[in-house]
DNA sequence: CTGATTTTGTGAAGGCGTTCACAAGTGGAT
DNA sequence: ATCCACTTGTGAACGCCTTCACAAAATCAG
């Protein structure tokens, strides 16, 4: 039972899968890396700047918190409160206050949250309120499907342009955008000023696509080839791999087996 | 990972976001949860049973692993170090080292992993043994895709069934499968001992159907819809949300903008 | 104005996971 | 047989994140 309880209720919710890698520089860093930073005291978010320092995990759960509180807009509720916020979000509502609290002290004790007021904060610290372009490298079936989907839209994002490296599929219109060759890269992400770029491309071609880019300005990537990525220090990579997401649900059915019959 | 120089290189890769969560105890249970436990020594996991307790963060990069050496093994790599491997997989060493201890000691100093063993004893631990038959529910653009992609069947797993509620979907023929309708849910479960189901249904529809699905004994959930499920304590969820992702990111891209100028 | 009630914001504690650093093993060369 | 170069496995330290627990607001009733 030991490793059992370990995770029983209050799953936390943490995403992620960041990778972020110098390419060469693999071999012996060692302790270069530390040398890289500047010996500063251990913990010291400056004082001076306003209230930075997010902790990635607290981003993360800032968009679940915003979309249940663009659900409860709609339905006219004015005033939350972080236990029932958190209810909905299935968080601990503990965890939810000290989330809310690195944005800045936006609700009223004894009463709650404002639910316009804390879209607008959350929608600021996620850098929502201006429209980011995304281009989507890879039109095979789930390219496809990803340029269909509706979902991106929602919130401040639009799929600019798409492109492929199969002479085929180049000239192909797709949710109202024709698809272009992955060779002009460079000028659709100027042209259209992309700051988000999704890779959708075999595993085989994802590295070499993901330079491309690099190469180009892009400093935020969505991976869903299933390969890890190198990327030089400053791009962020995330990744969306169904392959792993199955393998570890597959690892807890295996461990639910063994620990048959303690009921 | 403070900010910005908490993760200069070495992105850990930690995946997740699990949700689990009683329906309705989320109330009062405060410290009845701990007074379960009977006072003992904090840490002592067992030494009885063999070497469960593979950690979470753990398991999510064992998939990792397994992929990377997969392809070593059929470029006839017959062993490898813990830091070329951790170079690839794009961790820290040490980490890699740690992960594989949780498995057993397979590993010869000053000589580093058979490949074809470590193989087999990740495939072992993460239950890819035996084969899993997955259930798809909701064949809109995303589900569509899903249904084609190749990439489920590589490892143990391959899509057993599809279903829809739409009555219009339901007959139509995608990947060698017949689309049914969710009504028959329990019947298709059984008939082809699905263990994990995908969700791709419209959110609005997500939390019925996932209660639906949980009611037929299913513990493994993987989840597309952008919405929060709640699931009784003991089955698993694993979301994958783009518009979170996307949102990640752009909350990066803004923290870039408010850090100009300082190089 | 006083007291009861509600709920935030946060210091402190605890847990988990990563990284460091090194002893202990292994193979190969001399 | 001894030494050297290499690599694993792991105790210990560290840092991030979550949870607890409570003082400090705020509202409301009388």
């Amino acid at each position: 039972m030991t490793d059992h309880d370990a995770t029983p209720v209050d799953g936390p919710a943490t995403d992620a899968s960041r990778v972020g890698r110098a390419r060469a520089a693999a071999g012996a860093l060692g302790r270069a890396v530390r040398s890289t930073l500047p010996g500063r005291p251990p913990a010291l978010p400056e004082p001076a700047a306003e209230h930075r320092t997010v902790p990635e995990a607290t981003v993360a759960r800032l968009a679940i918190y915003l979309r249940v509180l663009s659900g409860l807009a709609e339905q006219g509720v004015v005033t939350v409160s972080s236990e029932e916020l958190a209810s909905v979000a299935g968080v601990n509502s503990a965890n939810l206050r000290k989330d809310l609290s690195h944005l800045g002290s936006y609700g009223t004790r004894g009463v709650g949250y404002d639910v316009a007021v804390l879209v607008d904060r959350i929608e600021g610290t996620l850098g929502l309120t201006r429209h980011r372009a995304v281009a989507l490298i890879g039109i095979g079936n789930l390219g496809h499907a990803l340029a269909n989907y509706g979902g991106f839209a929602t919130r401040g994002f639009h799929i600019a342009a798409l492109l492929d490296a199969d002479p085929d599929r180049v000239g192909e219109r797709i949710a109202g955008l024709v698809v272009r060759h992955v060779d002009e890269l460079a000028a659709v992400i100027a042209e259209h000023d992309v700051s988000i770029v999704i890779l959708a491309t075999p595993a085989t071609a994802a590295q070499e696509v993901c330079d491309k880019v690099v190469a180009c300005g892009v400093t935020s990537v969505l991976n869903f080839a299933p390969t890890v990525l190198s990327v030089p220090e400053g791009v962020e990579v995330r990744k969306v791999d169904l392959g792993i997401e199955l393998q570890i649900l597959s690892f807890h059915e295996q461990r639910k087996l063994g620990l048959e019959g303690v009921g």
